[in-house]
DNA sequence: CCTCCTATTGGGAACGTTACCACAATGATT
DNA sequence: AATCATTGTGGTAACGTTCCCAATAGGAGG
């Protein structure tokens, strides 16, 4: 088939007997044009179906209006409400959003990261992979960026957005102590990682400071999934005192979720006889029985606010700007009230 | 600070003492040019850190390596796994993908649609929300398109790649029949849809081709929601016999969790009283208790074939392509095995 | 020595848009 | 009546790339 060209600029001009700078004029909004001409250029806009080339548009102006985003993995509900925020966000600015996943693949991290430099976008938002030697260098770059998550304190002249983490443990604890709880039992991610440390230093400063020795705290690790998390209760589980009731703060709900579950299977029942404390708030949590109590990450506001920062950036603000997002608890079912002082035979 | 410019392939030519056409050919690895100046050249890249612009490229060569993807919702975790599997096969043929959530808004829709085709994206995909009438109009868009899901029907020009709804419902049904389940009662979406009818008549036609009745079955109408789940859930209990075995099957797995949920609050067991099976496979029904038994739709498969079948499109072939991919009956916890204590007589 | 062929290189146009400048026509001001 | 500002319009350059064509050099063959 014939295919036919998309019509420019330059037809509608000729269609409504005027130069292209005067269509374009029209287009553009601009004053200075007759009535009848404006009438003639819109018309014809309409009879050939005209649609600016925002190619072009970008070429000349410099500006793309497109905007990256580089995540773990879009499919993960985390990342993919944070990157709802930022396309709502970005439409608000008149930027459309160009995604990748980087599969905690530091090569694929930096092929992504090639691909958004050469579409020249606007500015891109990242959650970099690379923990420590390994952290990416942005400088040479050249682009406005605006890191995601936890690991953008490795990059001090960076604006970011993340979580307030040590808010958030902050809240759980402060819920566990008001439920009579003592020190939680932690199940973490692997070790030698930033996320865990700041989760770790959280919990530890939060006793600290009410004088209070965090060093007795037990922590297994677990690997952030499921299954880490029936393996890391599971250990717990061995250890534990008989009729003990184990309180349970994992780092994130996955885990949370694993070890309700090896709980079950080892014939104890949660809240009874095992209290459990999530992280991150993802839907799943909401529905599982008991239902996940557990701290909000807000990840659609995350999203959103890199955006606004990135806007800044990119408007050529020198300020590096670290935004901190707080976390909010969501009480569920998972985690009993042990705070009355007498013992009772509660309606389980 | 100067914000020095990008290098161009003007500027790495210079620096090489070459002329642009030279260092383009260079670039594109392109044959009869003396090693010496291919050296040269490319030692050049290196000390201007060039970044080719890929901006003037898809100018120059009509093509933008961009794909344009518009789902409902990309938060949604179904639709965050085929924006996953479109994402991962997309790379393959190397173009970057543009995402959108028409949040069901057809309006909405229409302005994404008009900012795809002014990208100048290469094509895209779409869940078109509009159902009948409201359907949109992409013949005058004059760009590739492959239509997601099951409103695909309404366009047959369009190639198409969706889940196969009739072959995961005589999946599931068929599941049931050998636990010893007679007519489900079913839990759908809203009335006068494309996906309700479409999951209706599947339902329906299981039956007729096994000369048994459908028209007894009763039918709640919800909302795709754990909410919508629930109430429908609720209105079957209402009018339930006493001791009856309840069969649900829910239309999405939101409202199968709704209904065990609803279930629970009256005192019944899943799967001991009531038996429920889900339609999608999100994870969250993994952790729910008693775990969903459900049909998962192929979500990534979906994306990854759906890319796959928009770059045949976009390589002018000139056929309609109708995919539809198998579901996949997830066996779980949620409906009993009735088989075993009664003898199941064929009707008809 | 002249011609032809090949290998290598440079020049220029084109993609579609916008911004700037120049120009003409009109009306207002001196 | 001459000058000036205002309004409307058209021409052209530039963004960065690739592709086509022309041009040059050197060697081979007559």
């Amino acid at each position: 088939m014939a295919a036919k060209r998309r019509p420019t600029i330059i037809d509608v001009a000729r269609q409504a007997g005027v130069s292209k700078s005067t269509a374009a004029r029209v287009l553009s909004g601009g004053a200075n044009v007759s009535p009848k001409v404006i009438e003639a250029v819109k018309l014809a806009v309409g009879e050939l179906g005209y649609q600016r080339n925002n190619l072009a548009v970008s070429m000349r102006s410099g500006r793309s209006g497109l905007i990256g985003i580089v995540v773990p993995d879009i499919s993960n509900p985390f990342w993919a409400e944070v990157v709802r925020g930022a396309q709502d966000a970005s439409m608000k600015i008149k930027s459309s959003l160009l995604i990748f996943s980087s599969d905690w693949s530091l090569e694929r991290e930096r092929s992504h990261l090639q691909a958004l430099v050469q579409t020249r976008v606007d500015g891109f938002l990242i959650n970099a992979i690379g923990d420590d030697a390994e952290a990416l260098d942005f400088a040479n770059l050249g682009c406005p960026a605006v890191l995601l998550g936890t690991t953008a304190d490795l990059y001090p002249g960076r604006s970011s957005v993340g979580s307030d983490i040590a808010h958030g443990v902050h809240a759980a604890l402060d819920y566990l102590g008001q439920r009579g709880h003592g020190l939680p039992k932690l199940i973490t991610g692997p070790q030698r990682r930033l996320a865990r440390a700041k989760f770790v230093t959280a919990v530890n400063r939060y006793f600290i400071d009410r004088d209070i020795d965090p060093t007795e705290i037990e922590i297994e690790d677990g690997d952030y999934t499921v299954e880490g998390g029936k393996r890391a209760m599971g250990r717990f589980l061995a250890k534990a005192r008989k009729g003990e009731h184990l309180t349970i703060f994992a780092a994130n709900d996955l885990m949370a979720l694993g070890a309700i579950l090896q709980a079950r299977e080892a014939g104890l029942d949660c809240p009874k006889d095992v209290s459990v404390m999530g992280f991150d708030g993802i839907v799943a949590g909401e529905f599982c029985v008991p239902p996940l109590t557990t701290v909000a990450k807000p990840a659609r506001p995350i999203g959103e606010e890199a955006i606004t920062v990135l806007d800044a950036v990119m408007s050529d603000t020198p300020d590096v700007l670290k935004r901190r997002l707080p976390c909010q608890l969501i009480e569920r079912g998972s985690v009993k009230d042990l705070s009355k002082p007498i013992k009772l035979a509660k309606t389980g």
